[in-house]
DNA sequence: CTAATTGCAAAAATTTTGCAGGACT
DNA sequence: AGTCCTGCAAAATTTTTGCAATTAG
C-alpha cells in the first residue's frame, strides 16, 4: 500500500496495525465479495494468532468510515466490498458468487419516496453464471 | 381463505395443515416483511404448541413452490414476503422497515451478463423513512 | 394406511460482546 | 503514556437437523 492511502486512512483516525493493513489490502485487492470467513482464512496463513473478533471488528470500522461497503444478497452471510464507487450486482445462485455490474441504470425515484431520504440504491440481478447454467443442464 | 385458493395450494401436492395454512395466510395479509421470528410471535397464540422448525420448514416449502419470496436486505435476517409479483424495495436503515415499490425501472441489460441465465432483477433503495428521517434531526 | 408434517431439543453457522493484555501514535 | 486494538472465550442470534409422535389425504 502507498504513502498517500496510508496518510489517508490515518487521517481518519485509524490506527494502522498489522492485521488492519492486510485486511483492508486483501479486500482492494479482491473483488470476489468475500464474507469474513474467507478473509479469515485467507489471511490465517501470514497472521496465525489472529481471531475472528479481529476480522470482524476491522470491518465494522472500515463500514463505518465508508471505505468498505457490506453486501447483504446471500441469505444470512455479510459480504464485503471495498469498491466503493456506486455499481450494481449480480448473485449467481449456484455457486454464490457476486460479480459487480458497471453499467449505468436509468432509475426513476419512486414517487412512494417523496417524503422519504434516500441514501442510495442498486439493482440485483439473479442467475446462473455460465459454469453452473451449463452444469444444470437444459430445462 | 377461499375454496380455489385452497383447491390451488393442494394441487401443489400441499398438505393444508392447520398451521401452514395459518402461516400462509398470515403472509397474504401481511406487506411488512416478516421474518421467521415475526411469523412465529405472532401465530403462538393460536397455535401454542407450534414449533419454529414448523415455520421454518413451512417456510422452505412455500418458497419452493413459488408462493413465497425470501428477501435478504436486512444484514443476517431473512424476511418474507408472499406479493410476488415483480417489484422492488425501499430499507429504512432506521427501523428496518421494508416497502413495496411498484414503480416500473427501464433495467438496461448489462453486456457483462451476455453468457449468463438471468432469472430475475431488483431494485433496492436504502435510506430513511420519514419517522426514522426526523428522529435523526438535521445534519 | 401411509407418507408427509409437526414439535422438541440439540446442533450448526455466523456474528457480537467483555475483558485483559498488548501495540500504535 | 494513554488510548485504541487484539485475541480469546463465551454468548447471542438465526437457521438447520434428527427423530419420534401425529395427522392429512
Amino acid at each position: 500500500m502507498n504513502e498517500a492511502k496510508l496518510k489517508f486512512y490515518k487521517s481518519l483516525g485509524l490506527k494502522l496495525t498489522p492485521q488492519r493493513l492486510a485486511i483492508l489490502e486483501y479486500l482492494e485487492n479482491n473483488r470476489s465479495h468475500p464474507s469474513a470467513e474467507d478473509i479469515y482464512n485467507a489471511l490465517k496463513p501470514h497472521f496465525p494468532s489472529m481471531s475472528f473478533a479481529t476480522v470482524y471488528n476491522t470491518l465494522e470500522v472500515l463500514v463505518e468510515k465508508g471505505l468498505v461497503k457490506e453486501i447483504n444478497i446471500e441469505s444470512n452471510k455479510k459480504r464485503f466490498d471495498a469498491f466503493t464507487h456506486p455499481h450494481h450486482h449480480f448473485f449467481c445462485k449456484g455457486c454464490k458468487k457476486i460479480i459487480d455490474i458497471e453499467n449505468n441504470q436509468n432509475i426513476t425515484i419512486p414517487k412512494e419516496l417523496k417524503d422519504y431520504e434516500l441514501t442510495e440504491f442498486q439493482v440485483i440481478f439473479y442467475g446462473f453464471c455460465p459454469e453452473c447454467k451449463n452444469k444444470r443442464g437444459k430445462r
